[in-house]
DNA sequence: TATTATTGCATAGCGTGCTATGCAATAGGT
DNA sequence: ACCTATTGCATAGCACGCTATGCAATAATA
């Protein structure tokens, strides 16, 4: 038997995630934002002056994509880096006055997209859905973070 | 209530697409494959020959993503691409022996990330979960395919 | 048949993810 | 105090997704 793509969850979470990301994308046009970008603001949005590395943890993306879409994000006017008090290596990420006041389109567009994504399943069904999901990203983070046969 | 990216389906899809692809990329990476060159092959493998119209079909990619992807697999010498017999325009996307000897440990490896990935789920669960990414998908393939309000 | 529209593909440019690498600042060990 | 480790970040290079655009071949139409 070979190997059927429809039964296999790493091509559909990819095919999956590709119509989210289009969706999104679309839906976050008029505030000028890219996924990344909204993704970002939402820890942000949060609890502001957060550092690079709080970023990397939070949102579990490697340092050097965070360091890139945080200097796409500075070019945009969206966060301004200042030095830690504490730490010369280190940098505050700042809101700046635009980035706050995208919060609720941008939320909203978020918001959105999830409801048409999942307006075929009945309230009980998303909540499973929602549940595997994160079943399955713990699976994954556990067997990625136990290199178990290091060299 | 603040947007809460735990329970956001489009958040979890892409933190999980992104686990998957990384797991993936490492198994793959005896082949010299990349995880785009296995989704194509996966079609190929299936019946060679097809020409890039139909690959973007069967993978729903843009056309020019998949241009480039057949571009990478050349130049890695696992594609040929010959001109089709019956229109000057297209051409025929035909498999290498290369190619054709990855299969089994190409395939092997994303069984055994899918494996891997649900292993926390019962037989029940995949199923259900399987069945649910089918649906979401067929609900935002709709929704992106009907314009509804074109310009 | 000549003109126009469509189709199939390539290319450019960019966002977002990755790994690998380098550098400056800090922390630790002697 | 010094030397070495580590830590935080930036940069380079690449894969892979997208949109926009251009070109050549075919199809459709007047």
């Amino acid at each position: 038997m070979a190997f059927d793509k429809k039964n296999s969850a790493g091509y559909l979470a990819n095919h999956m995630a590709r119509l989210f990301a289009l969706g999104l994308q679309k839906r976050l046009n008029p505030t000028g934002l890219a996924t990344a970008q909204f993704m970002t603001l939402l820890e942000l949005w949060n609890k502001d002056g957060l550092t690079q590395k709080q970023l990397v943890a939070n949102l579990d993306v490697e340092q050097a994509t965070m360091a890139n879409t945080l200097a796409r994000m500075e070019r945009d006017g969206l966060v301004r880096r200042r030095p830690h008090p504490a730490d010369a290596r280190s940098q505050q990420v700042w809101l700046t006055a635009k980035a706050r006041g995208l919060r609720e389109a941008a939320t909203d567009a978020a918001s959105a997209q999830n409801r048409i994504a999942l307006n075929g399943l009945s309230g009980d069904e998303q909540e499973v859905f929602l549940a595997l999901m994160r079943r399955v990203i713990e699976t994954m983070r556990e067997q990625r973070d136990q290199p178990s046969d290091a060299d």
